[in-house]
DNA sequence: AAAATTTTTTAGGGATACCTAAAATATGAA
DNA sequence: TTCATATTTTAGGTATCCCTAAAAAATTTT
């Protein structure tokens, strides 16, 4: 296992993880990599066992594949919330350090800053994280979660996720300082550019589809 | 700059602080590696100037090698104490995790784990840490150190370092609860394989003289 | 100065990851 | 079902890094 296979294994499960069926292209996309390259990798992986694939008909992460895959995932967000949690480093330089770090970290480290961070069950950008033996913690209360660009004007919730790579997006919510576990009402929406205009700390926000999409808030929690 | 060549640097370094020069054959005996892959790499180093070297005629650190390669040793020696004084690793395990993650450290992360350990001068094994503007951090009593095998019959002194790179080592000092600022007597002296006999903690033991040279005491500390 | 040693050059190799272009195959619309 | 389109695979090539073995050159020792 190198790093290139390991990212090809994380981009896999995140796309199985949000109900997609992994192809080559959206893989080639997502990696700004050529198909034929993907190709050529999806190849080396299923003769490591990590993936079931048949020629022409697709593939997806075999158990030994997702087990390797959600351990990755495991690693880079510990890595996350010990950086955020020990290291006060903003959100927005969250994702790109544990990228890299996430490759390096052993079985003896991982459980060290699990036990440092008292084993957590979510990152800090509210994403939970892939507990030893696999399984990803689930909060009772996910049912109440919906996408704050789903939601009507008069909703409120707190918020409880958001998606952790764009720089820019993190460090802009940062520095208006919104939070997990903030109050959101949203108070106007705008059928141009589908934007969004929210409230919260008695604050006044107008959000873009693109940002609001990349929010997750908790309904009724108030 | 890649992970190789700042290993090819931080040897050179290691050479350059022992008093010695650095030539193709200790680099090869060093890294393992046959001479002309060190006469390519010396080369390669020298264009960027990390290296002044004339050929056949040696070569040594430029400036900006040098603070390079302190900059490197700092992050090697900050990570073993992170390692040892926050996640509660042993010391046989730091030096090699420490190898591994001294190429990844950035300038940030490296300020917020100094200032995390609230800005060590020495690390675990008692070894002085580069400071940022490059400066080894001296004890005003290093005028008493002495390394262990050069100490006379009823010599004492306490632990004040031991080098850091033999697994074993490591483990057995662990093992038998030698730790630094513990007081060491030398108690007898053979002349057979220059073996030596210490007492500490009221425990007697005696150290070959491999160990031995790796131990420094300071003398009349008590 | 000849011999021994060390360093450098030459020539070529393996691994990895990526690319392009062309061929093969699958899919979907008419 | 056939044809056009889109996707996937094959084939062969590039670049980077570091490696080795053997020959050549320089330096040091005797």
């Amino acid at each position: 296992m190198n790093v290139t296979q390991e990212d090809y294994l994380k981009s896999i499960l995140n796309i199985e993880m949000s109900g997609q069926q992994a192809t080559v292209s959206t893989l080639s996309n997502m990696l700004h990599v050529k198909p034929s390259s993907v190709t050529e990798m999806v190849k080396k992986l299923s003769e490591l066992d990590l993936l079931l694939y048949k020629k022409y008909k697709g593939f997806k992460l075999s158990p030994k594949g997702k087990t390797l895959a959600l351990k990755i995932l495991r690693r880079h967000r510990l890595w996350e919330t010990f950086l955020y949690n020990v290291l006060n480093y903003p959100w927005s330089d969250l994702h790109g350090e544990a990228e890299k770090f996430e490759h390096l970290i052993s079985s003896n480290m991982e459980s060290r800053i699990d036990e440092l961070l008292n084993y957590p069950a979510f990152d800090p950008h509210g994403h939970p994280i892939p507990q030893k033996d696999g399984l990803l913690p689930l909060n009772e209360r996910v049912k109440f979660y919906h996408v704050l660009s789903q939601v009507e004007i008069g909703g409120q919730g707190t918020l409880v996720q958001v998606s952790d790579d764009s720089v820019s997006f993190l460090d802009y919510l940062e520095q208006i300082d919104l939070s997990i576990g903030d109050l959101i009402t949203v108070k106007d929406k705008r059928n141009f550019d589908n934007a969004m205009e929210i409230t919260f700390k008695h604050k006044t926000l107008l959000l873009t589809r693109q940002m609001a999409d990349n929010i997750i808030i908790d309904v009724q929690s108030t």
